[in-house]
DNA sequence: AACCTGACGAAGA
DNA sequence: TTCTTCGCCAGGT
């Protein structure tokens, strides 16, 4: 994933945009980038570039409610408890603490940035 | 061009 | 409910 790629570049502006508190799932995220079926683009984004755009990784979860298994789950698990985030057995109700941004909001936050080119074809 | 990789995801067993 | 399998996409070799 190049730093320039729209998509790159407007994952990162979605993560950025995650509330305190609040998380998003890879995939969630994909979605609101225009670019489903890119989960796994999310994830390698997370882990190669969260320190230098200093993203809020912690606050990115799996569709399961959980967090994925990495060198950090543990920091990542503290992180979010500090902000008041709810494990049920190192799960994350998605009900209560998923963040569901607004059309209107999204779309002014991604604005300046094109959107990703992707084969996956998609509904709508 | 072929093959591999990944902090994923949905569907089955 | 947990584990496996397979499908995904953009990049890197």
């Amino acid at each position: 994933m190049k730093d320039k790629s729209p998509l790159f570049k407007r994952v990162v502006a979605i993560i950025s945009a995650i509330p305190k508190g609040k998380v998003v799932t890879y995939g969630q995220v994909s979605q609101m980038a225009a670019a489903p079926g890119c989960a796994r683009h999310v994830s390698y984004i997370l882990s190669s570039s969260s320190k230098k755009y200093k993203l809020p990784w912690h606050r990115v979860i799996n569709s399961s409610g959980k967090v994925s298994g990495h060198q950090n789950s543990q920091r990542q698990i503290s992180l979010l408890e500090k902000e008041g985030v709810a494990f049920e057995i190192a799960k994350i109700d998605l009900d209560e603490y998923a963040w569901i941004p607004k059309k209107a909001e999204l779309k002014k936050l991604l604005k300046n940035i094109p959107e990703h080119i992707s084969v996956f074809k998609r509904e709508e």
